[in-house]
DNA sequence: TCTGGGGTCCTAGGACCC
DNA sequence: TCTGGGGTCCTAGGACCC
């Protein structure tokens, strides 16, 4: 079996068979359909709803097991153990209840790694999933020292394609090698400060801020570090030239920053477009256009990020140029509701607030589906840029649809 | 017809300011 | 030989993560 991306552009999930048969990560789903076909091969476009309902439910089982859970992406999170009294059998007993409880609970399957630094966390998480048993704790030195000598330096969190081929080129091939280097080699060669975390974390020692779950059905927790932008892009079902259908997906993104902002409690100062021709046509100076509004004060309503995006767009847009991409980011966040008082513009003459119509806005999309009311000026149903999702899976935890099909 | 999307952090050059 | 120094903003790009 495989998973698609999105617009059912390339492999983004294997299991385990599809891996033996050599399909790869990344691999674009049109020059390896017929291959595919030919071995039988399962193949489903992605489901963002049903993963991130899954993926809610796993971190709620989580959060009974620790104070501090920090969602760190769809399918993985850390748990903060400081401060709990347990001894270090315990401690892999505790990690063995905890995956039979994800599993019991969500039929998830899951990886427990136990360690000083968020990065060794990730490197005997790393471990137990191929040593295939499930809890693996670095509690001391020895232990340590074994798993970085385990582990190939591409593999440790933070070494990408790059450094990892710059750090073999040097002899460097394991993490034990890397954490043998001198720091201040480390800082030269790996990107300043960011290595030099790195390698600190490898040595046990806590570089990487604990960042906490928002979520918060009761806060205590420490300040939101927050994010710090926020963006929804789509690549196109086919090129597009015209400024009024640009428009019209430029306006719908910007909705959906929107709706996401909102979820957040955010607003945001800077609304960012994008535009982008072909990435892979060779030769042309390719690569993404962008152009920034100021927004007077942070806002959340859709028609004013609505409003600032089409003006961006009109500024980047060039007639005959083919564009295959499209979106909107939103930066400089603030908490909504908390922004700075404006000095000098009569409140009347600012910009209109409307949480209400926005919150109606937002419920009634909640509740009939995404879409439902939105701005004359974003697009309709079956817009001409949409891409494809050919293989779609029922959604069967979030879609009230396939909830009464399933009574 | 055809190659994902959403993030973070860091660096650099050009235009501009005083 | 020799060209000020300290800023900001904008845009772009490189590295990494999932």
């Amino acid at each position: 079996m495989v998973v698609l991306s999105n617009n059912d552009g390339c492999l983004i999930s294997r299991s385990d068979e599809a891996k033996v048969l050599g399909f790869k990560m990344g691999e674009p789903y049109h020059q390896v359909r017929p291959l595919l076909e030919l071995s039988r091969v399962k193949v489903f476009s992605s489901n963002y709803a049903l993963y991130g309902d899954m993926s809610r439910r796993v971190v709620q089982v989580l959060s009974e097991f620790a104070a501090g859970v920090e969602v760190y992406s769809i399918d993985e999170a850390f748990l903060d153990f400081r401060g709990m009294s347990l001894l270090a059998p315990d401690l892999q007993r505790y990690g063995e209840q905890l995956r039979e409880r994800v599993w019991r609970d969500t039929g998830i399957p899951t990886c427990v790694g136990i360690a000083p630094s968020k990065t060794l966390a990730k490197l005997a998480n790393r471990l137990a999933r191929k040593q295939k048993s499930s809890v693996k704790m670095l509690n001391n030195e020895a232990d340590c020292q074994t798993a970085l000598a385990q582990t190939l330096v591409g593999d440790v969190w933070g070494i990408g394609r790059r450094y990892a081929r710059k750090l073999r080129e040097q002899g460097i091939m394991t993490a034990a090698d890397l954490a043998a280097q001198p720091e201040s080699w480390v800082r030269r060669h790996l990107g300043g400060v960011v290595g030099l975390r790195l390698w600190r974390e490898l040595h046990g020692q806590p570089c990487l801020e604990w960042n906490p779950a928002e979520d918060g059905d009761d806060e205590q927790l420490p300040p939101a570090t927050g994010r710090h932008s926020l963006t929804h892009t789509r690549s196109f079902g086919r090129p597009q030239h015209e400024l009024t259908a640009l428009s019209e997906a430029v306006a719908t993104f910007a909705a959906r920053t929107g709706e996401k902002l909102r979820r957040h409690g955010l607003a945001a100062h800077l609304v960012t477009v994008l535009l982008g021709t072909d990435r892979y046509a060779p030769g042309i100076d390719s690569a993404t256009r962008t152009a920034v509004a100021h927004l007077p004060i942070a806002t959340d309503d859709t028609p004013l990020l609505t409003q600032a995006a089409r003006r961006g767009l009109r500024r980047l847009h060039r007639p005959g140029v083919a564009y295959h991409r499209a979106g909107v980011l939103l930066s400089g966040l603030e908490t909504a509701g908390q922004g700075q008082l404006y000095l000098f513009t009569p409140a009347a003459q600012l910009p209109p607030a409307r949480p209400q119509l926005m919150a109606a806005l937002d419920r009634l999309n909640n509740q009939f589906g995404r879409q439902t009311v939105r701005l004359a000026a974003a697009a309709g149903p079956k817009p001409a840029w949409e891409g494809w999702r050919a293989y779609q899976s029922p959604a069967y935890t979030t879609d009230w649809e396939n909830l009464w099909q399933v009574k």
